[in-house]
RNA sequence: GGCGGCAUAGCCAAGUGGUAAGGCGACGGUCUGCAAAACCGUUAUUCACCGGUUCAAAUCCGGUUGCCGCCUCCA
């Protein structure tokens, strides 16, 4: 198996296959620093990590490029707004999107280029234009003419004429056509600018990918990215300048991940259910949100409501709940062992029926020997995280069997299984970026932010676990009840295990 | 108006020709003083509806209904 991905420029998945043997060039649009980054960054972002990633894991050398637009009308008001220079207001963006990244648990890309370092790239590519006749001046300002690409409107599936039926474009005196979009915009007094052969003026918004992608990476990317909303007109008015320049393709790959709603609504400033990553992560672990997005196909709409994260965040908990009793049954030096011949064990809760002494030691075996390679097939299929997510609980099933079947020692040949298994959530785990932490670290995370939430201190909850376990020993089953269900109507869970009373967060 | 997408159990969700993954929830069982956790089992003869193609369709084709997105800044 190998590779597919869904490209937007055929409709298809195809076989992946880079220009440049194992060097791959990702691109990925970025945001645009006028303001907090919300839960639809956070979800492009997450997307593309995982691509990311798992290309590194299938061998390739990847140059991964995400740039940030900081110069653009949005900034200048936002500036204007503020009594700021525009450059103050995208500075106190690009950090905090950084904290936003880091809290999200994304890795750094190879390249984080800023529009405005590539002014003079600008220029001469629109030079370029100009020269070879797509673009055209008018005053201070440079348009491209969508007319003179034949190829327009071949990504996002529309042609010209489609388009300008629907007619809800601005009407700009200036513009030979209306589709036509600025690459080059004079500046007004009191605007910031650069001095171009044009005069005074800044770039328009899709010139910064197309100059900023070549530097990096070449003339022709293998892959090129960034939400559903932006393949019109903005990939679209890329692949125009970009190959009326150059003549080579611009993207062999194009990947747009889909949206998120709120509550079935989409997320906008006027509803008012706007949610940022920074509310987000206040409220939840990372990892909650990453398994909650990549339980759903990246190209798929997806809804953002508390009760899906309260799902993701049962699955999370359990997770590291193996994770952390694999840990405490056999420690954290991997075993050597090596896995003697299976032995039966007849299953306790499967005793009847014709498939009575089923071996579960074997079929645990294979289920995380093929563990990997199911996973990389559900990968290798565009990227289908939520079936390879669907093997992590398979996995968990059978390792949560394996700690039933050694209530006590565990035999070798379990010991070895144990780790195995929690060594494929580590290392596959690693590509979704999942199963990060430390599972003590992660339950004490847990408690500690329960117990703020719910106003409990562990002391009173270890205080009352001592006086009913004193109960328990007396036999006292009336008190012992009483104390665990007064936990119980505070929100905190009691487990009795054979040494010892643990507790937890409802 | 134009273009595109989606419709799978109570909820979330994967599955694009070979007879419905997985999660949450619910219910029954094992374990337990009782619980909890974990495990085992049950929970869609069926994939919005109607036709068609095929030995075979949730998957392909045509139509109907409903929802959504894009066409304007947007991840």
């Amino acid at each position: 198996m190998s590779l597919r991905i869904y490209n937007t420029l055929t409709g298809k998945k195809e076989g992946f296959l880079p220009l440049r043997g194992k060097q791959v060039g990702l691109y990925a649009c970025g945001v645009t620093v006028y303001d907090l980054c919300h839960i639809g960054h956070a979800r492009s972002a997450i997307v593309f990590d995982v691509i990311y990633r798992y290309l590194r894991y299938r061998g390739y050398d990847v140059t991964f490029v995400r740039n940030f637009t900081d110069i653009d009308d949005k900034i200048i008001k936002r500036a204007n707004e503020e009594g700021v220079d525009y450059s103050a207001i995208a500075e106190k963006y690009i950090e905090e999107f950084n904290i936003d990244m880091g809290g999200l648990g994304l890795e750094k890309p190879s390249f984080e280029p800023k529009a405005t370092d590539h002014i003079s790239g600008m220029i001469d590519l629109i030079s370029i234009l100009i020269e070879k006749e797509f673009a055209y001046r008018r005053d201070g300002d440079v348009f491209f003419s969508v007319e003179r690409f034949k190829d327009y409107g071949k990504l996002s599936g529309r042609n010209l004429e489609e388009m300008q039926a629907g007619a809800r474009v601005e009407i700009d005196e200036k513009k030979e056509n209306p589709l036509d979009f600025a690459l080059w915009k004079s500046s007004k007094p009191g605007e910031p600018f650069w001095k171009s052969p044009w005069g005074e003026g800044r770039p328009g918004w899709h010139i910064e990918c197309s100059v900023m992608s070549q530097k990096y990476l070449g003339e022709t990317l293998d892959i090129h990215g960034g939400g559903k909303d932006l393949i019109f007109p903005h990939h679209e008015n890329e692949i125009a300048q970009s190959e009326a320049a150059t003549g080579k393709p611009f993207a062999r790959c194009w990947i747009h991940n889909g949206f998120v709603n709120i509550n079935k609504e989409k997320m906008s400033k006027s509803l008012g259910n706007f949610l940022t990553i920074k509310e987000i992560l206040r409220q939840w672990h990372p990892e909650v949100l990453r398994l909650f997005f990549l339980s759903h196909h990246y190209r798929s709409p997806v809804d953002y409501s508390e009760d899906s994260l309260l799902d993701a965040k049962t699955g999370l908990d359990r997770f590291y709940t193996t994770l952390k009793t694999i840990k405490e049954k056999i420690g954290i030096i991997p075993s050597t062992l090596t896995s003697e011949k299976p032995y039966s064990i007849p299953s306790p809760s499967r005793g009847e029926g014709e498939g009575g002494g089923v071996n579960l030691l074997e079929e645990a075996r294979k289920t995380i020997e093929t563990f990997q390679i199911r996973f990389e097939e559900a990968m290798d299929d565009d990227f289908n995280t939520a079936q390879a997510l669907g093997y992590f609980y398979d996995l968990q099933t059978v390792l949560n069997s394996l700690l039933d079947l050694s209530r006590g020692q565990p035999t070798d040949q379990i010991r070895s299984l144990l780790d195995q298994g929690r060594e494929q959530f580590r290392k596959m785990g690693w590509i979704v970026g999942l199963f990060r932490e430390e599972p003590e670290s992660y339950m004490d995370r847990q408690k500690k932010e329960g117990l703020k939430k719910l106003g409990l201190s562990e002391e009173e909850i270890l205080k009352l676990i001592e006086e009913r376990n004193t109960a328990r020993k007396n036999k006292d089953w009336k008190k012992a009840d009483d104390i665990r269900n007064d936990l119980l109507s505070k929100g905190i869970v009691l487990e009795d295990t054979p040494s010892v009373t643990l507790w937890k967060i409802k």
